[in-house]
DNA sequence: CTGTTAGCGCCTTCAT
DNA sequence: ATGAAGGCGCTAACAG
């Protein structure tokens, strides 16, 4: 390996020189930044980071944290997604990524804690937000700098997060179903623990107060992300005295079961039924129908997110801000007008 | 933060006792080791990893590079279905895992030089295998230890790599067809630049050779990923005076494409015409009708890739070998017997 | 402008 | 079985 010292031989100058051409230390003349860097390139020198991060005291490098992995949630493409956007300014940024693989919350947890504490990174973001997550505490308690892609349950003004308004989201595309003439409208949403969940699930419900509508029992369902709860979903949905005419699904994916549900069930969307979901994953697009559904922008999601990070770990005191991204609803075919 | 020498001044030992007792160190007694270890745990010692890195000249952390993410490529839910197979043997090793994050092959280029240079990473874990690929170049110039999911375009017995035997796959696959009485088969694939569509094209090829099965003119198709080109594939395919009534599709993501142009065509599937591809994304169970895919396991393509990767970065005269994950295909109702 | 010195936190001889 | 000393590669005062 190359060090800063055999660059300072082959260039005459000292170690240190060496170092501030690296740092393009403007006390440095630039005639023996020629001279140095053209030793750098010769001997193919590139610093060590792991000898820099020792005294610099920080890796330039964040952690990011998958929601636990035991489910298929994590197939969603929402996070090769996420990851592009914080891969972008990451990039950018000349920072580096960890990424989290654990499968269970307690795996994840014992990550997190060795990232923190094994200086691995100077800052985490959390890619979930869910009901007493031990990550999120334990980040808390150490006050170590992390940021969270949707709303935390507690604490959100010292927690810098980045999310939409998923409340205004659920409220207005319910609307929509309403201003289409769906009165019968159901819920189907992912898991409660979610804070995303219940956000536009509150949305829906102030969507039917606000237009009057008399919320129906066995109308809201909450499921796990794939075809088996999709299947019961649908079956419970559909048993229902008077079955919903409207769906509003929590997340694309889910939509995906629930079509494919509906569709085995012989009911056509929208002709039978309409639905109207959140993300607008790519998948929205080639679906049959083509969802009418949210889009979140889940790129600028996670460019936002990495960007607060970024400042944050770099200024300690950087305020805790909540980051909104705005959302529009994107107008497909799942939804038909009732007369 | 809590260093060895606090913890050493505590428990009244040297700082170089502490160290052996990390590393467990068999010449240490029991009782210095015992106190050593309340200490660690009253301070909360957590040893620095830039400083073990340093001294060690290894990150117990390895790279994984994504194919360049500027088409939608990326959000094939086969990553991180990957991910989750590198992560469980990277976690059950202890070791972090680096992702790339650029979103072109000359951004990604450098950032695995950094990777590598700046000793980030003991190991590269290359997630596609394309036609005269760079990094792949570069990573063997250096000589630096990687591994690849997929099949290298050459130096193939000097290379490292987990895949399929993709083209027996696409031959039974497509054998498939036949059996089931079709005679008319197209193949469409994604890039040709990926060694995988070759080799399933290749399949695809033989098989009809064997069955003496003339290649129809314009019955191969490369196209992009999602909608745009699949667009175009399908319209050209239906033009032809005689239109095939099968279909071999190179991955899951590109039949449900097709899926949907031929859906807006007015064919059905399995009736009309029949489809097989390959992956098994979770995605091919909720498709309607559910495809008939190749099952590849891609959780143990990651899987073994890490452990193959470790092995070689344990253990530098590892010799270079080819692993094989058997492939199982996985039969649903995309494809229709023709009588 | 540049060199010298010290030290980041840890591990590893070499002593004892 | 344990301690002392040196060094991994780099940066940051402090001199000059």
């Amino acid at each position: 390996m190359v060090t800063i010292k055999d660059v300072a031989k082959v260039s005459g100058v000292s170690p240190s020189t060496v170092s501030r051409v690296i740092a393009n230390n403007p006390r440095i003349s630039e005639d023996t930044k020629k001279k140095v860097r053209k030793a750098m390139k010769e001997l193919g020198y590139h610093p060590n980071v792991n000898a820099r991060n020792l005294v610099a005291k920080s890796t330039k490098a964040i952690g990011v944290i998958m929601p636990s992995s035991a489910n298929v949630a994590l197939q969603n493409p929402f996070f090769p997604e996420i990851l592009r956007g914080i891969g972008s300014v990451i990039h950018e940024a000349e920072y580096s990524m960890y990424l989290s693989t654990g499968e269970t919350e307690k795996e994840i947890l014992s990550e997190v804690q060795r990232m923190v504490y094994g200086s691995y990174v100077d800052g985490v973001i959390l890619l979930y937000s869910r009901i007493n997550d031990k990550v999120t505490n334990f980040l808390r308690e150490q006050g170590f700098p992390f940021v969270m892609v949707g709303k935390p349950q507690e604490h959100d003004t010292e927690i810098t997060h980045v999310d939409n308004d998923n409340v205004r989201a659920g409220k207005e595309i319910t609307q929509h179903l309403i201003d289409m003439g769906h009165e019968k409208i159901g819920f189907i949403g992912g898991s409660r623990d979610l804070l995303v969940t219940r956000d536009r699930e509150s949305g829906y419900v102030a969507a039917l107060e606000k237009a009057g509508i008399q919320e129906c029992e066995g109308y809201k369902i909450h499921t796990e992300f794939l075809k088996s709860g999709g299947r019961e979903a649908v079956e419970h949905l559909m048993s229902l005295s008077t079955p919903p005419s409207g769906l509003v699904v929590s997340d694309d994916l889910i939509s995906l079961g629930i079509l494919s549900m509906l569709e085995s069930y012989g009911l056509r969307v929208p002709q039978d039924i309409s639905l109207v979901s959140f993300n607008n994953v790519y998948l929205s697009e080639i679906t049959r129908p083509a969802l009418t559904t949210v889009d979140i922008q889940i790129y600028t999601l996670g460019a936002q997110s990495a960007k607060a990070l970024i400042e944050k770990t770099l200024n300690k005191n950087e305020p805790a801000k909540r980051i909104i991204i705005p959302y529009e609803i994107v107008y497909r075919d799942s939804v038909s007008q009732l007369s």
